[in-house]
DNA sequence: ACCTGAACACCGTTCAAGT
DNA sequence: ACCTGAACACCGTTCAAGT
């Protein structure tokens, strides 16, 4: 992590949490690092690259957080802390955040960054299946689902941090908005009258 | 739509569409309309106030195209043709589509593409209502399953136009996505097995 | 192997004029 | 009211050297 490399990489994550990503320049981010305006160059092929490397390193760590054990929990409640923390990263970073999905612009064909993103989804869907495993689910295929969720917190999460998610459009609380499709995938136990059939009800007694 | 702001915004939508946002250079759309480099400032208040133009106009579009009458087709249909042809214009466009959801350095406060973002969110909202009347559907807030809905949608559109849908994470077909999500929310009528209790088979009769 | 300084082409933006 | 040309500060990138 030390050396000019890890420096710059931690240089560009702080100009895109103060600045967003025009300011991750590569001037700023050398005068920030105390190197000359092009050192860069030594250890990135282009600024794209650059960002790539911080886009690597922050799915890196959703991976871990997506593979952290929780062993007084059901599944059902650390697939919903895994997406609190998803969303919590997103909100507070909201720049590097976007860097993560922002298409072939930065995303170099080839690069570790590609392996990173899958890393990332394979430790999210793990989450899934084991929810699957524990409660009564849909007949639906693991993998689709675990697609379906992280579509949903994904556009949930983009649409907040681009201010378009307002009351108006009911995706005013993020949380609600990921409970409402949870509920529909694996419907909670009775109560309210929320309950409308046996079906609801049986798998209530089966947690 | 003639005069030369109008012949701005469409070089610039069509810069969009042929090199993406860093090809969209206030010299290159002067000189593709045949005005001097900085005429644009005449027209706009600078670089981001233009593509805000070009998202306002299509968002007007997606609007109304969101709004159009199919008498023949039953709410569910018609909210599948939406998606459909939201879905088929974020990958016509790519970078267009990422335009109108790029957050706050884009989407200048109170300007005019505020308004059509809520239009084109209202006229979706209807949408649902619609399907929400005609088939037995949950007992969810309308305007929070209609966010849910968009959400999912333009989630896994993102996914797919940054590349990260993949078959390996169950994304790679959008329309099967999409449709697991409605299935989840309004239970198709009884077919291949898949109704599981009377609920849903007299859902399939009220239709 | 890593860094520096000068240089090039390009860009957004401003300003003083022009009609 | 709309446009032009020159000018400024800034940026990504390259290159010839330096240690």
């Amino acid at each position: 992590m030390e050396g000019t490399k890890g420096r710059l990489i931690e240089a560009a994550s702080q100009l895109l949490d103060s600045g967003g990503e025009s300011a991750v320049t590569l001037r700023a981010v050398a005068e920030a690092v105390g190197v000359s305006h092009n050192a860069p160059y030594r250890h990135f092929r282009d600024r794209n690259a650059l960002l790539a490397a911080v886009a690597e390193r922050d799915l890196v760590a959703l991976s871990r957080a997506f593979r952290r054990r929780r062993p007084s929990m059901d599944a059902k409640g650390v697939l919903k802390i895994a997406i609190m923390h998803f969303i919590a990263y997103g909100r507070a970073h909201p720049a590097r955040y976007r860097l993560l999905f922002s298409g072939p612009e930065v995303c170099v064909d080839g690069s570790s960054m590609q392996d990173a993103a899958r890393d990332a989804f394979d430790s999210f869907g793990a989450l899934v299946a084991q929810c699957k495993r524990e409660s009564e689910g849909p007949p639906a295929d693991c993998l689709k689902l675990a697609g379906l969720i992280y579509a949903t917190v994904r556009g949930a999460l983009d649409l907040e941090l681009s201010g378009h998610a307002k009351e108006r459009n009911g995706l005013d609380d993020l949380g609600a908005t990921v409970d409402l499709l949870l509920n529909f995938i694996w419907p909670p136990p009775a109560s309210l009258g929320a309950a409308r059939n046996s079906r609801e009800i049986v798998a209530a007694e089966s947690l």
